[in-house]
DNA sequence: GATCTTGTCAACCGTCGGTCAACAATCGGC
DNA sequence: GCCGATTGTTGACCGACGGTTGACAAGATC
């Protein structure tokens, strides 16, 4: 009977409980998959203490959400100052291990952006800032020629295809795919270049 | 006053014309964009008329949109049976065409693709397809090794972002996007190890 | 004990996908 | 010209969604 009818917090830790809730349910499914009264219910909390925190559901994902996403912004600053390729080949593998160890968290992101206008925009600003990492390297900050711009864009959507297989089939090990991923860029870049000077491509 | 109330059509009429509304609709706007309310209204018919002809909004939607994928389907069956990289110069090109004159629909596809499983599968059967297309010619039904199958997905990969941001910027011609993804064919190829030493990349 | 804060509960709004029953207009066949 | 099957419309309804409101309960603090 003395049971107490619900706990108490302070105001930082039930935000903090909420976000890690949301973030764990976000990761899970999708924006859409997921309703305010299951998430809720999840965190053990009534729907209008949920909306007295996070003023809309849009709210909540891009607290939790964000917070997952920075943490991976982070890992693809270069650290080290050596060789472009070294720099980059040492960027990838912190990326990839973050992926095998997040994988439900970024496959539920990318599917979110896909209708939600906030989500894409976590996505897209990664996918710039990565973009930017990787010019400024390249053409030390002049604008890049389309035939290049094209090369790297669809050089990233190798990688998100790559690593999707990847994290699916699993029958790969992370520096093979890293090699591979390398290799691909590399290869790429050549390809764009000589795009004007004509590619031959001969299959005996 | 002898203004008709409603224009009555034979079956097949009526089926055709809630099809076209449909698709031009899904092309505009994604699966969760567009309410049945809305498509109704546009279609000039009342809500339960619509459920008649389609028991959901899901055959609708599939009805609708995958007429446009057979269009694309049948555009990427080689037709000539010159050499391979021949074919696949040739595919690439109408392919890139259909690309060019319905960029919305295929865009907007993408996009119910994320949240819809129905979408998905459109989609990714066509991958597949594609896919398979590819293997026959390089392995000739063998299974890949997992490398270059992880290759050939990040192709495709490739191609969608390419594409995406080729039809956002426009400023290459498409023959200059076709040789540029044809050249990262076979540099993805060749990255991902020779393939078997059957792939040989030469540039002049 | 009084009071401020942190909660719950239940009812409500408009919209969604989807369904229902009652009824109206149109067409072909006689 | 009429009758009946077919092709429609209208409007109300269902449960679930995101989101809101107001009344009220319980824990912490002084």
């Amino acid at each position: 009977m003395s049971q107490p009818a619900y706990t108490r917090m302070q105001v930082d830790e039930r935000r903090r409980q909420l976000l890690d809730a949301g973030a764990e349910l976000f990761a899970k499914h999708s924006f859409e998959e997921i309703s305010m009264r299951e998430l809720a219910e999840a965190a053990g909390v009534s729907k209008p203490l949920l909306y007295h925190y996070f003023p809309s559901k849009i709210d909540l994902f891009k607290a939790a959400v964000s917070e997952k996403a920075e943490e991976l912004q982070r890992l693809i600053e270069p650290s080290s100052d050596g060789p472009a390729i070294e720099q980059l080949s040492q960027v990838l593998d912190s990326y990839l291990a973050w992926i095998e160890d997040n994988a439900q968290t970024w496959s539920k992101l990318l599917q979110s952006a896909a209708t939600l206008p906030e989500a894409r925009e976590l996505v897209e600003g990664f996918r710039q800032r990565t973009m930017d990492l990787i010019l400024a390297q390249l053409t030390e900050g002049r604008k890049p020629r389309p035939a290049l711009r094209i090369a790297i864009k669809g050089w990233l959507g190798y990688m998100d295809a790559a690593i999707l297989d990847w994290s699916e089939s699993k029958d790969l090990p992370r520096a093979k795919l890293r090699e591979l991923l390398l290799a691909a860029f590399g290869a790429a870049l050549m390809a764009a270049g000589q795009a004007d000077r004509r590619v031959r491509l001969r299959l005996d």
